[in-house]
RNA sequence: GCUCAGAUGGUGGAACUGGUAGACACGCAGGACUUAAAAUCCUGUGCCCGUUAAAGGCGUGCGGGUUCGAUUCCCGCUCUGAGUACCA
């Protein structure tokens, strides 16, 4: 028969699902490997063909770790919280559990399509109350938990409280609120509760705070940073506000250093670690107080945060060219150190400020602005008396709101003392500030002190040990990274374990889990503002309320691969045995959009649950691989812009009315192919020609009345085109299906195509994959014409996976012929199955170990697009030494079933062998024997420039193959006689002569 | 600005540690089969010069360098993509 891929892939797919092919154990003799992909969100549109990129290549890997004898565990699930279905819900009043639910399905149905090996016995979905139900369980774990710098891990909060009630807050070293009480176990024991609640609420890995958010009274919610365009909301462009809103917030902080160290111990691409790496931001440097003169003894040494202005700096040696010190005009002592002259000026300033959006703060970086105190601080070490201003360069939110400024070394402040005329004081002796600041840490420093003379390490040191012995600063590290903000202000989330007693949070108990998501009316806020959950009737703990916000989208994805160890418990996340087998993830396989996001809080959260002993690892995807975007590819077809106009004036003649009258109704649509519109646009002649074949032949029968009435001429515009896009499933090698394009809308039902040779070419552009560009191709019509088999083949076969590339099908039947090509090396002519038990030849078996070590290879680091290439060439020696003997198919079918797994376990069985053991036989084994040689055809090259080649027996050493080449005749016309110089020989490589 | 990735025929791409640049596939051209088309098969296909062939020249973004030999290593530059940012 020949190849029936939709018979053979339909039988497959079923034969996997009633058998469990793919079900893995938790306990096995086999080395176990996890190999996961990003779980999809299951959007209403679909998967299109750039989602299963990714899952093929850890299909295909899956499928080839199984053969190599591993337990794998490949799983797949879905991240169903997530906005899209909310706001479908507020257009249509459905449910969206009920819209989830349908989404999942199509996403099943396409991912089942594609034949991928997942054992769907362990399929989660965060927004299943038997899957959030352990993500509430890990908030309140947080909940219950503070950071411990001594033992550098989290802790139950009852060590603290312990802690506290026995020494007080002293010798207490944790990662906190900054505002922290400094008390006596005494004094801690006769707090209150609510007052000792209220403190421990600082310490604790999640935690209450205020922050500022992006309000919309209009949509009465929260946006994120980009939903705000200039001030206004993207969608309906309503005003957007800075507001202080009381929100639950994770300590990510605590985790800032491990995270930055785990790092260094996993196998990511390296692009990625430094996008993390610059998130967490660690910079290194030191605190320094500047005191406010007339508070009292100067320098400044004192514990009241009202009477110093403290800064952070990585260049502290720098401290002796600070001329003046710049607050955030946010910064809180701003108002209290304004003096009464500045007043005024001050204010301005800040108010035009607050009109600038962030984006604009940042933008602008060449305007220089700001405006004076009229109040001045000291320089800590030698007491000088220096200027404090305030300029919006200096961010509220980054250290402490203020900055040192140093303008011959940094070029910010440059800039503005240039403006401000403040003085700029060099430092350092080979200093070059001319022109611009110069950040050298070379030469010597100068006008500095006691640091004169010393260079930059030792000056740092000496600096720093100077602050400590008055009291004035001290080295510190600081990071970028922020708390990461956990509370939504939206219904289609996981609900926070939460009530409020007295204002203060507590939480529910671990029996109560989980806490359902009520149902509401309408998916809104309310009228007050307040989140959708406040529409829920009869919600609340006893009467206390609950918390009214939902956990963001990444709460449910920060722990999901654990579910998957065990998915079916009802009394832990995972039992302590599944995760001591599987530990973590081997493999994981997604896109690098999740750089900062996911896979930043996924590994905060392992490292929680590895403190509290939970977990194994303390990192938990061992090896990542990004995989690239695929882009549309968008064709286009060109329409002529052309019009008719009368050349005479005739009374009642109404051109438009006239056409609208007659049999065409309108001008007819020309458009004109990719090959001519060069010929128009450069030759005056072709545009004449054009002119006339419009009039003779696509206008001429039509327009016999009117012509007959008035005299027509016609123009085309100087633009000779316009650019349509044209719906890519129309077009084929970027050739338009004219007769399908005709009937794709009305309006084109009568179009007339200028082309040379009858192909009608389309240009071709990459863009984003969307509806809008009719360039969304769907991995179900690919199945439908080729095949799953030849569509997995086909996207690896499109280039690297880490590369993105716009998708097109141009090669995709080169792929199919190849797997047809296969098929036949097991029939004869007519069709008919026939294998040989011959033995093999040496040339079949050597393309058959020639395959078997590529594609373990290739494998083996990801590339995938070559391994197809070589199961092409390796099919193509095959066919040409007609070979169809089993000992050699078989072992290909079994090299080739993880790309192609439905024609492989096709002749699989039709090789006599038992359906369903193809997915757990056993990998090929290389045998190098089969590849020696005893010949090399040597290229033969001069000077480095290839000639000839030359055949030469490779048992002979570099001295005789040197005198085999000279001796050759070729080679001696090539010399003309001369003698070469040198004679390089790489054995098995070159022979390289130099004349 | 900074960080990272990339640039190879008409197209997607290959060339792993410096050793025959362009594998494989698409497309294109020619041919076979066919009444014809589709399918299939065969041949050719980097560019230039050359009637064919031979021979030659040029070729991996650009300019240099190291080397017997560079797509690969080094220096400088251009462009494209991604991330990030008045980060002190």
């Amino acid at each position: 028969m020949d190849y029936q891929f939709k018979d053979i892939e339909k039988k497959w797919q079923q034969f996997w699902a009633t058998n469990q092919t793919f079900k893995a154990d938790n306990q096995s003799s086999k080395p176990k490997y996890f190999v996961l992909d990003m779980f999809p969100y299951p959007s209403g549109a679909g998967l299109h063909v750039g989602h299963p990129l990714g899952y093929i290549a850890s299909d295909i890997f899956a499928r080839y770790k199984r053969l190599k004898g591993f337990n794998v565990l490949h799983p797949m699930g879905y991240d169903s919280f997530g906005l899209p279905a909310e706001q479908y819900a507020i257009q249509t009043g459905q449910h969206p559990a009920i819209t989830t639910e349908d989404n999942i399905a199509t996403y099943r149905r396409q991912l089942d399509q594609i034949g991928f090996s997942f054992d769907w016995s362990r399929e989660v979905r965060t927004s299943s109350p038997d899957y959030y139900k352990w993500t509430q369980w890990i908030f309140m774990q947080l909940f219950n938990s503070w950071y411990n710098k001594d033992a550098d891990k989290a802790e139950s909060i009852a060590t603290l409280v312990a802690h506290f009630e026995s020494k007080g807050s002293k010798g207490i070293n944790a990662v906190s609120d900054e505002e922290v009480l400094t008390f006596t176990a005494d004094e801690w024991k006769a707090l209150s509760s609510e007052e000792q609640q209220q403190e421990l609420l600082k310490y604790r890995l999640t935690y209450l705070r205020e922050s500022t958010v992006n309000w919309c009274a209009a949509l009465g919610t929260v946006l994120a940073n980009d939903e705000v365009k200039d001030g206004f909301s993207e969608r309906g462009g309503y005003p957007v506000e800075q507001k202080k809103m009381m929100q639950w917030s994770m300590r990510i902080t605590a985790y800032a250093e491990r995270l930055l160290q785990g790092l260094d111990t996993i196998d990511w691409p390296e692009p990625l670690k430094e996008m993390q790496r610059n998130w967490i931001g660690k910079s290194v440097g030191a605190s320094v107080r500047f005191g406010l003169p007339g508070a009292g003894n100067e320098p400044h040494n004192t514990q009241h945060a009202t009477d110093y202005i403290e800064v952070f700096t990585t260049r502290v040696d720098t401290i002796f060219g600070v001329t003046f010190v710049v607050l955030a005009p946010e910064h809180e002592l701003v108002a209290q150190l304004t003096t009464p002259e500045q007043k005024a000026t001050v204010e301005a300033y800040i108010t035009q400020t607050k009109k600038k959006s962030e984006l604009d703060r940042m933008a602008d970086t060449k305007t220089v602005s700001g405006a004076f105190t009229g109040s001045y601080v000291l320089n800590p070490l030698n007491g000088e008396k220096i200027q404090l201003w305030i300029a919006d360069y200096v961010l509220a939110g980054y250290g402490t709101g203020a900055v040192m400024a140093v303008p011959s070394g940094d070029q910010r402040d440059y800039l503005f003392a240039k403006h401000f005329n403040l003085p700029i004081i060099p430092i350092i002796d080979i200093q070059n500030i001319e022109t611009e600041a110069d950040p050298t840490k070379e030469g010597k420093y100068i006008n500095s002190d006691f640091i004169n003379g010393l260079e930059y390490k030792e000056a740092t040191a000496a600096v720093i040990a100077k602050l400590e012995e008055v009291g004035a600063g001290k080295a510190r590290v600081n990071f970028r990274m922020r708390d990461a903000i956990f509370g939504r202000q939206r219904y289609w989330g996981e609900p926070v374990p939460v009530y409020f007693k007295d204002n203060l949070p507590h939480l529910i108990s671990e029996n109560e889990l989980p806490l359902l998501l009520p149902e509401v009316d309408k998916y809104l806020p309310t009228e007050s503002g307040e989140p959708p959950l406040a529409r829920a009737t009869d919600w609340n703990y006893n009467g206390f309320e609950y918390e009214l916000s939902t956990m963001p989208g990444w709460a449910g994805s920060s722990w999901y691969w654990y579910r998957y160890m065990d998915a079916q418990n009802n009394t832990e996340f995972a039992s302590k045995e599944a995760i001591e087998y599987w530990k973590d993830v081997d493999l994981y396989i997604g896109g690098s959009e999740h750089a900062t996001g996911h896979l930043l809080y996924s590994r905060f959260w392992n490292k929680f649950l590895k403190d509290i002993g939970k977990v194994v690892e303390e990192e938990p995807f061992k090896k990542l691989i990004n995989q690239g975007m695929i882009q549309g590819r968008s064709n286009f077809v060109y329409r002529l812009t052309f019009e008719l106009e009368p050349t005479e004036y005739v009374q009642n003649f109404d051109l438009e009315e006239e056409l609208k009258a007659s049999a065409i109704r309108s001008l007819p649509m020309i458009f004109i192919s990719l090959d001519n519109l060069d010929d128009l646009n450069n030759n005056v002649e072709e545009r004449v020609l054009l002119e006339n074949n419009i009039n003779n032949i696509y206008l001429k029968e039509e327009l016999e009345t009117l012509r007959m009435r008035v005299k027509l001429n016609l123009n085309i515009h100087n633009k000779i085109v316009s650019d349509l896009h044209v719906d890519v499933n129309l077009v084929n090698n970027e050739t338009l299906d004219w007769e399908k394009f005709k009937t794709w809308r009305k309006e084109y039902e009568n179009a007339f195509f200028v082309s040379k040779g009858g192909k009608y070419i389309c240009g071709v552009e990459v863009e984003k994959m969307s509806k809008s560009k009719f360039n969304v191709v769907n991995p179900d019509d690919i199945i439908e014409r080729y095949g799953a088999d030849t569509l997995r083949m086909y996207e690896m076969f499109l280039g690297p996976l880490e590369q993105s590339k716009p998708w097109n099908t141009n090669g995709i039947e080169g792929v199919f012929k190849f797997l047809r090509k296969f098929w036949r090396l097991f029939h004869n002519d007519a069709w008919e199955f026939n294998v040989s038990d011959e033995a093999p030849t040496k040339a079949e078996l050597k393309s058959l170990h020639k395959i078997i070590r590529k594609v373990e290879e290739d494998i083996e680091r990801f590339s995938f697009n070559t391994s197809v290439s070589s199961f092409m060439i390796a099919v193509n020696e095959l066919t040409d030494l007609k070979c169809n003997k089993r000992a050699i198919l078989q072992e290909m079918v079994i090299i080739l079933e993880p790309y192609a797994p439905h024609i492989c376990e096709e002749l699989w069985v039709l090789l006599g062998n038992e359906a369903g053991t193809l997915s757990y036989a056993a990998y090929p084994k290389f045998n190098p024997e089969y590849l020696v040689e005893d010949e090399f055809a040597y290229p033969i090259s001069i000077n480095g420039k290839t000639k000839m080649n030359l055949n030469i027996p490779l048992s002979l050493d570099v001295k005789d193959t040197e005198a085999f080449v000279l001796a050759n005749t070729d080679v001696q016309r090539y010399l003309d006689g001369k003698t070469p110089k040198k004679v390089i020989v790489v054995k098995g490589r070159i022979v390289n002569m130099v004349v």
